[in-house]
DNA sequence: GACCTGCTGCGGGCTG
């Protein structure tokens, strides 16, 4: 046994030998290290099953059992109840024998449970961002008996944070926190799949002295299979008829134990029902289940046990609320259904099978409608499997994923911890309001004059109110956004009617379908008796068939360096090893088409006279930031008659027949002007994304779409290359 | 824009 070993406080040592571990993972060694023999906040980045968690906390562990805390010692942020309730029995169960209590609290724990904290603040605090900002606003004053004497901060999943609001908030709570108790407990981050460790370690720095170490990892070498195969979908299909498509899948995942992620509800709802219907067909049981944000609690709790049980084979399709580390068992295999988003998706996909020992096995399956026989060009391209290619080269070849970059105007979540800020401390003068906001590393970017005009604002609207002694003060229409429970989470809720088949909660719909209407939901299809519209409920009994699904789906937000890898497959005379039959023919003949078309030589083709296409090959936010420059500086010179496209592959332009050859020329031209992004975004518009940008000046709004929705130097770059 | 994630404190009625 290791050095670590040896420093490990000693009911950790009994531990590791009652569950016969023969030896600490070089990843609890390193951490051991950076938290015994340095100062330094600690970045743990290693794939998934390295026992990330327990490197965190066996040191921790050790620290506060030499030297006890007064208050709370170490504090555990998660992204979801599930995980934190994971955690939570395992930290239970290693903490056992040892003196340090061990405490989770969200919305689902009971009060009392919450009340014995409360009287007793010690040990270890697992938490949600949501219940700790409920924290700082109802037990201000209690924040110091509380968190007085913290030692440790521990983030997990960081790479579900950073880049979103919800990371923003994380880092103003410590802020504050640490601000009321004057220390600087040392943080660690967790995260499996992060491209650029630089950015996370400058997320998880913020706003304070400290540097932060990020181990070096020897991942070792893993047994990865994979496997991609393409079907065409015929366009006239008998919804009732069961494809090719789905019973090759049925077959990939028929008597084992098997994830299935799709990119939307919709493909989730749809493959079960129709694994259900071959099912029932072939006399096998039914072993399916459905697992996304719209499924009752105790569904989603079925499915999970139904992976977790050993022995049974159990098929669940997911959309991402399987991705996150939550324990799910042994899987025999994941298929994932078209393109994964991200290499960072498709990494965290992955680590969910070949747990300890076993290989890796992950199928891919895309499947496009088959173009008509009068198709265009862009049409004929396998957009789906060139993605799925691009991202599984991009890591086989680099370990490439991609980088999070920060939010430069998180707007919203400032009139968020502002509105915080003010109830939990009841009032301020104006200047240590402003003080006390602009000091949150998330606000850097933001000005006083900013900051000004959005006080001014919020003063017009009576959400901050004035008091004759010049402080401020929540108003009366600030009480009833502050006042309302949902006002802790910085994303909004999306009100949906619950589904429910006499007593049993089945899960939740965005628009109920009329009475006598049928619609399907949880791999099941049901029809609709009764709609209340006052408590938002749908009462259904289960009927035969199959039914039209409600959600949409979408393409997401995708790297430019995954668009650029997509052209070089398209160029490039290479075989890849995974690729399966069909999928090997449809990249053939997508090369051949290339290369007749002359695609491989331009980024713009005439497909007749007057139409045309651009091939932009960026990524999603370049590719909205060339639409905007075509929309606003070339319909009229060009004489452009529409514009159209399927982000972020292509463009459908008509535009004057003589005036194609001026096309390119035109986009270059404006690429190397003094185009600014502000240029891009018109005067008339309020692009409302977040949950409170309701409540900012347009002006500042506009800013914010401009610095973080479009990008105008990558456009340049890209461009540059044409 | 897809996909997700989260949530207080109370009062009333019931059980042991």
């Amino acid at each position: 046994m290791s050095d670590a070993f040896n420093r490990l406080a000693p009911f950790i040592q009994e531990y590791i030998y009652a569950h016969n571990w023969t030896e600490l993972r070089a990843v609890q060694i390193a951490a051991c290290k950076v938290i015994f023999d340095t100062d330094a906040h600690l970045l743990i980045a290693a794939a998934t099953a390295a026992g990330k968690t327990e490197a965190a906390f066996l040191p921790v562990l050790t620290q506060l059992y030499e030297n006890p805390a007064n208050t709370i010692g170490a504090l555990y942020i998660g992204p979801i109840k599930a995980l934190i309730n994971d955690q939570f029995e395992r930290l239970n169960d290693l903490l056992k024998s040892a003196d340090i209590p061990v405490y989770h609290w969200h919305g689902d724990v009971a009060q009392s449970r919450k009340n014995q904290l409360l009287k007793n603040p010690q040990g270890i605090l697992q938490i949600t961002p949501e219940s700790l900002e409920s924290l700082l606003i109802n037990r201000n004053s209690e924040l110091m008996r509380l968190f007085g004497d913290l030692r440790f901060i521990i983030i997990d999943e960081i790479h579900a944070f950073i880049g979103s609001e919800r990371g923003c908030q994380i880092i103003c709570q410590l802020q504050r926190l640490t601000k009321l108790t004057q220390t600087q407990p040392r943080r660690i981050g967790l995260s499996a799949t992060l491209g650029d460790y630089s950015l996370a370690e400058d997320w998880l720095r913020s706003g304070t002295e400290k540097p932060v170490i990020t181990p070096k990892i020897d991942a070792g070498k893993r047994q990865v299979k994979l496997a991609v195969e393409h079907f065409y979908l015929k366009n006239e299909i008998d919804e009732s008829e069961v494809t090719a498509y789905e019973k090759y899948i049925f077959n990939l995942s028929k008597s084992r134990k098997c994830l299935i992620f799709a990119n939307n509800r919709t493909q989730t709802e749809s493959i079960i029902s129709s694994f259900r219907q071959i099912a029932r067909e072939q006399a096998l049981p039914d072993i399916y289940h459905v697992h996304h944000g719209s499924i009752s609690a105790s569904l989603r709790q079925a499915a999970e046990n139904a992976m977790r049980e050993p022995n049974n084979p159990a098929v669940t399709a997911a959309t991402l609320t399987l991705e996150l580390g939550i324990d799910i068992g042994h899987l025999e295999r994941v298929i994932q259904l078209e393109s994964p988003l991200s290499v960072a998706s498709f990494l965290q996909r992955l680590g969910r099978t070949g747990r300890r020992g076993a290989a890796a096995d992950m199928r891919f399956i895309c499947a496009e409608n088959e173009p008509l026989s009068e198709a265009s060009l862009p049409e004929q391209i396998p957009w789906q499997l060139l993605q799925c290619i691009a991202i599984i080269q991009l890591y086989l070849e680099e370990r490439w994923i991609e980088p999070i970059k920060p939010i430069q105007y998180p707007l919203s979540l400032l009139y968020h911890q502002t509105m915080s800020i003010l109830a939990a401390t009841g009032e301020l003068s104006p200047a240590t309001l402003a003080k006390q906001v602009l000091s949150l590393p998330p606000f850097a970017a933001i000005s006083q004059e900013d900051l000004k005009l959005i006080l001014r604002y919020l003063i017009d609207i009576d959400h901050i109110h004035r008091t004759e002694q010049g402080k401020l003060i929540i108003g009366l229409a600030g009480e009833k956004i502050v006042g309302k429970f949902q006002f802790y989470a910085v994303f909004p809720d999306n009100p949906e009617y619950v589904v429910k088949q006499a007593a049993t909660e089945i899960g939740s719909i965005v628009t109920p379908p009329p009475v006598g209407n049928q619609f399907a939901l949880a791999g099941r299809t049901w029809e609709v008796l009764d709609v209340d519209f006052r408590k938002k409920s749908v009462s259904v009994k289960q009927v035969d068939g199959k039914a039209t699904i409600y959600w949409r789906g979408g393409s997401g937000t995708i790297h430019t360096r995954v668009l650029q890898r997509m052209r070089q497959v398209l160029l490039e005379d290479i075989e890849y090893s995974y690729l399966q039959d069909k999928a090997q023919l449809c990249l053939e003949k997508s090369r051949q088409i290339v290369q007749n078309s002359g695609l491989d030589k331009q980024n713009i083709l005439q497909l007749e006279k007057g139409k045309c296409c651009i091939f932009p090959w960026m990524g999603t936010v370049a590719y909205r930031t060339l639409e905007r420059l075509l929309n606003s500086f070339c319909r009229e010179s060009l004489e452009i008659n529409s514009i159209s496209g399927v982000s972020p592959y292509y463009f459908t332009i008509k535009l004057a027949k003589d005036k194609f050859k001026y096309l390119r020329q035109e986009i270059v031209l404006l690429c190397e002007q003094r185009i600014s992004p502000e240029d891009l975004v018109s005067a008339s518009e309020a692009p409302e994304i977040q949950k409170y940008d309701e409540f900012i000046p347009h002006p500042l709004l506009r800013k914010a779409f401009a610095k973080d929705y479009l990008d105008i130097l990558e456009l340049k770059q890209q461009v540059a290359k044409w």
